[in-house]
DNA sequence: GCCCGCTACCGTACGGTGTATCCACAGATA
DNA sequence: TATCTGTGGATACACCGTACGGTAGCGGGC
């Protein structure tokens, strides 16, 4: 079976899943693959490259939740299906917004996201548009990077009370016991137990509120 | 003159604001310091300990703008000196939302931001305070990040429209010209004119307008 | 006064990375 | 059969973060 970039892309994600991003080198795709490291040049021609190859994989599991029935059910659906893809691939999530996406899936992902915005009401020209697109998207970044940073942190401290106060206590908690950051202690203390996927989609219809009520030029 | 943490931290900001963080490392900055690389491990733990470090510092700055008139004032104060640290030292952008920022002065300015948005109408409880926090940030880390790769991209193929057709036109255009992509094509032909800033106050707005004008439970 | 132990500094070395270059070998062609 | 071509692989380079061992200065116990 030859090599393919398909096959390389996969066997990339498939460590970048297990390792992390840091832990993915093109040595170890290249044993995982039983070739040497130079082999992989012959389909990919910089890291890089084969960087954008995952990403827009992913892209294409994000393209396929297609057209709902409205605008709104459509916007939400991609925008679900890219935070559940990056709760798959956290390093999806360090690679968002890093550097422009042009694959053709994710280009795909970027026309429905679009066109769905284009009917959107209070969207009436394509600089309403150009700004909505923005805006969700900067949002959706945004949203999944924090959520995949704190699920990082939260695995590597230990969910439980005691062993967050054990590890980030030493030095969070004397910070936020100067009193010098009342609201953040509050928020760290009160507001742990909100559930992340609810807290995305409130935070996604206040946006897309936010859009659609927008008041008249 | 010894070496402290900040001088450290100074020099590699310079550093990385001339090389990037892929030019970043601990040998140049040692070098450009006279002394071994070894020793910034007598000042700091790791390199990503520096990095913390560094990305403070810049939170220093942002932490200046300090309280306005109203809420809403402060927010914008803070969000717009988070996009200008952002466009004066990239590196910033690209560390935005990467990790958790638990410096002094990183606390000090979500407590701003926190203590600013208690105080807006339609935020009651803790619960609503938390997520309107999680959306204004998720909103100013990829809004920034967007626009610094953005003009990260820009940069590399030359703003005006041949030399962009030249570079990502091979095969951008040849993307957008099979029509599969209307509604991106169309964002991308007639909507580049659009200002930065004023793009990033305008959805900067709308986002708080979607948070304050939120309907009741 | 002398020696010991301790601390603060420093250079070297290791295992890893992405990638350029050279080399051997197989197959096809003259 | 001899040469050419092109493909797969190994080696090599520059660089990275960082573990480790040594060395010099200095304060304290006898």
């Amino acid at each position: 079976m030859p090599l393919s970039r398909e096959k390389i892309a996969a066997t990339a994600i498939r460590l970048a899943d297990a390792d992390g991003l840091d832990g993915l080198s093109l040595r170890k795709i290249a044993k995982e693959l039983g070739v040497g490291p130079m082999r992989l040049y012959d389909y990919v021609m910089n890291k890089s490259e084969l960087l954008d190859l995952m990403v827009d994989v992913v892209y294409a599991r994000i393209a396929e939740v297609g057209q709902r029935g409205g605008w709104r059910a459509t916007v939400l659906g991609i925008a679900q299906a890219t935070r559940d893809a990056a709760l798959d691939h956290e390093w999806f999530a360090d690679l968002l917004g890093g550097r422009p996406h042009l694959g053709p899936h994710a280009l795909a992902v970027g026309e429905a996201t679009a066109a769905a915005l284009s009917a959107a009401p209070g969207v009436r020209d394509i600089d309403d548009l150009q700004r909505a697109v923005g805006a969700l998207n900067a949002f959706i970044i945004g949203a999944v990077r924090k959520e995949v940073t704190e699920r990082r942190t939260a695995r590597s401290t230990g969910t439980d009370e005691a062993a967050f106060q054990a590890s980030l206590g030493p030095y969070l908690t004397r910070m936020l016991k100067t009193g010098r950051y009342p609201t953040v202690a509050r928020l760290v203390i009160d507001g742990a137990h909100l559930n992340a996927e609810e807290t995305f989609n409130h935070n996604l219809t206040t946006i897309l509120d936010g859009i659609t009520r927008r008041s008249p030029t």
